[in-house]
DNA sequence: TATGAATGAGAGTTCATTCAT
DNA sequence: CATGAATGAACTCTCATTCAT
C-alpha cells in the first residue's frame, strides 16, 4: 500500500472557502467526489477523476481538500450530518407511536437517504478510517435511534434500547444491501421478511 | 524486454502444482494470501507482500497464480468450498431439530469458520468480482441453508425457506461484524439480541 | 495502492500540452523517443530510457503519452506528416518533368528525410500496429506518389501509376536499407543500379 | 532491454542430440520455434511457448538450446542452409538460359521457400544478431545468385553480377512482402510490375 | 536426461501530491 | 486562487534462465 510521505505541515482539515465562488466550487467537488466514491469505492477513486468530473483542475481540488483522506472525511461528515438531521426530524413525527411503527419508517427513510448520499456506505467502510471518528459517528447515530426507541409508547427500556439500536442499524444496512443486489428475484419478499422480523422483535413479545 | 503478449489463451485459472514441492508452495502462498487479504483488504494487499510472507519469490507466486485477481478467486473458492463442507456436515446433526435450534449452531459455527478463514468476507466483498461466480457462490450457500431449514421439524415451507435463507446469511454476517467490532461494550448483549430475534422469527410466531 | 481503473474512456491519444513548458517537454520527449526507437527498435526501447534521455521523469512522459504504443503512434504520425509535407513540396518542383527524373529526386529526398527521422521505418514496421492506421498512412503516401507520377510529362496513366507507386515506395526503402548496411563495399554501385532500374522502368521502355 | 547476465560457462552452440529420441525432440522444438518466431517475431516469442508447442518442458528446451539467441541462430542457420541447397539445385536447371528467365523462377521458388520457412525473414531481421554471421549468410546467398547470373547466356559480367545480386535479393524480399500484405487490392498487378522491371533490367538494355 | 519449480531484474503504468506560473 | 506540469515510489506482471529432484 502506498503510504503518503508525511508532510512537514500536516493538514488536518479541509480548508473553508472564503468567497461565494469558492463555495460553489466546493459543492461541485463534493458532488463529484460523491459520484466517484460511490461508483468505484474509496481505493479505486482517483483525485484526478474527481477533479475532472467537477470540471476543476487537480490543483483546485487540492486547494480545498489537501489530501484524499481529508476529502473523504469531509464528505462522510457532511453525509452523517444530513442523516442526523433526518433522524432528528423523525423524532417528533414518531414520538408516542408504538415501537414497531419505527421499522417501516426507518427502512424507507434510510433507503431514500442512501439514494441521495450514495457514497455514505463506501466511505464508512473504507479502511484506514480514523477509528476515533468512526466511533464518534456511530455513537451519534446510535444515540438518535435510542432516542427514537425510548420515545415510543410503551417506551423501550433504555438498557435494551442501547442493544436494539445497534441491531436496528445493522438491519438497515442489510436491507439496503438487499435492495441493491443485482438480479435477486424475490427481493420484495425478502425485504418484507426482514421488516416483519424487526417489527416483531421491536414489539417485545 | 517485456513484450505485451497478445496471448491466444488468457489464463483464467490458477495453475495446479504437479509436484510435492509445488503443493507445499501453493499451500504457503494461500496461507500468506489469507493473512494479507484479511489484514489489508483486497485492494491494499500487494502481491509482493504475499510472496514475501510465504517466503517465496514474486515469480513463484505468479507461477501458480497468474494474476492477483486469480489468486483472490482461488482463495475465495477454497474458502467457499470449506464452508459448504461445513454446512454439509451440519445437515445430519441438525435434521429433525426445531428450526430455532439452527440459530445457535449456525452462529457459533460461522464464527469459528470465519476465524479460520479470515479473508472470506473481504474477498467476497471486493469490487470487480465476476458477478457470475459471485451469484453462483451465493446460490450454493443459500441452497444449503434452505436444505437445513426444510429438514427441521416442523419443516419450513420451501417457498419461505428461500427468503429466510437470505435473511439468515445476512444476519450471520452482521453477527460476525459485531463480534469483530473494536471496543464495543455490551457486545454479548447485542449478539444475544440478534440470536433471539432470529430464533423467534424462525419459530414462526 | 494501484487499483486497476476500469476507466470508462481508455486513452487513445497523446494528451496535448497546454502551456509553453509542456510544449517544450513534448518536443524533448519526442526527440528522445526518436533516438531510442531508432537505436533499439520498438520492443527493446524502454519508456524509462526515453524519459531519462529527455531529462524528464517517467511520470512526465506518461503525462503526455499514456502508453508506449501511443507514444510510438504519435511519433510515427508526426513523421508521416512531415513526409507528406515534403512530397507536397516536391509536387510543384517536379510537375511537367519526365517520369524518370522522379527517381533521382525521390531517392535523395527520401534518404535525407530518413536521416532526420530515423525512427520512421522502425515504427512503421513494428508489430501490433493498428492495421487501420497503417493502411491509412500508406494510402496517403501512395496517393502522393501517384500524384507525382500523373503530373509528369508525358503523364503515367492513373491505373498504372497506382501499381508503380507501390513499387517506387518499396524501392525507396530498399535503397535506404542498402545505404545503412554496415560494411558493404560497392554501396554506390548498387545504389546506381537500383536508380537506373527504376528510371528505365519509369521511362516506359 | 533485459541483458542476460553473463554465464560463467558461456554456451556458444546448440548441443547436438546423441540419440534417436533426441533428434525427434530437436526437430519438434525447431518446428515449434519456427511457428512461434514467425507468428510473433523474435522479441515477442517466448521460450515457454516454444517449449509448450513442442510438447516439451522448458527444461528440455534449454537442454538443447542453452539460450533463446542460440535457438534463433540454429534455426536461422538451418533455414539458410535449406535455401542454399535450393539455389544450388536451381543452378543446373538455369544454366545457359537468358538472364531474364531468372526472375520468374527465383520469384516463385523464393515464395514457396518462405512459405515453408516462415521464420526466416523475422530471424534475419532481428536486432542483436551477430553481425559477423549475418554478413556471412549474406555472402553465401549473394555468391549463389552471382553464380546463377554469370552462368546465363549471355553471361552477366562478374563485376555487375555482384551489384545485381544484391538488388535481386532485395527485390525478392519486396515481392514476398507484397504477397503477404493484408488487403492490398491489385496485388497481382504490382507483382507483375516488379517482375517485369527486374526482367527488363536483367536483359541488359 | 527430463521435468517442473524457483528466481529476480526489469518493464509498463498509476496516482497522490507538490510546484511554478 | 487557478491551472496544468512534474515527480517518483510503488505496483502488477513477464520471462530468460537456473536448480533440484
Amino acid at each position: 500500500m502506498r503510504v503518503p510521505s508525511q508532510k512537514s505541515s500536516v493538514a488536518t482539515e479541509a480548508r473553508a472557502p472564503q468567497r461565494e465562488r469558492g463555495r460553489a466550487r466546493v459543492a461541485a467537488l463534493l458532488a463529484a467526489a460523491t459520484a466517484v466514491f460511490a461508483e468505484k469505492g474509496y481505493d479505486a477513486a482517483t483525485m484526478t477523476e474527481i477533479a475532472a468530473r467537477a470540471r476543476a483542475s487537480i490543483g483546485s481540488l487540492y486547494q480545498f481538500f489537501p489530501t484524499k483522506e481529508l476529502l473523504a472525511e469531509a464528505l462522510h461528515a457532511a453525509n452523517a450530518e444530513a442523516l442526523a438531521a433526518l433522524l432528528e426530524a423523525m423524532a417528533s413525527r414518531l414520538a408516542g407511536k408504538p415501537a414497531e411503527a419505527l421499522a417501516d419508517i426507518l427502512f424507507s427513510e434510510f433507503s431514500s437517504f442512501l439514494a441521495e448520499h450514495p457514497a455514505f456506505v463506501a466511505l464508512g467502510d473504507r479502511r484506514g478510517i480514523d477509528p476515533k471518528s468512526k466511533k464518534a459517528t456511530r455513537q451519534v447515530l446510535r444515540g438518535q435511534i435510542v432516542k427514537l426507541l425510548t420515545a415510543t409508547k410503551p417506551p423501550v427500556p433504555r438498557q435494551r434500547a442501547q442493544a436494539l439500536a445497534i441491531v436496528v442499524l445493522h438491519l438497515l444496512r442489510v436491507a439496503v444491501a438487499i435492495e441493491g443486489e443485482a438480479d435477486l428475484e424475490g427481493r420484495g419478499t425478502v425485504l418484507d421478511e426482514i421488516r416483519l422480523m424487526l417489527k416483531r422483535h421491536l414489539s417485545g413479545r
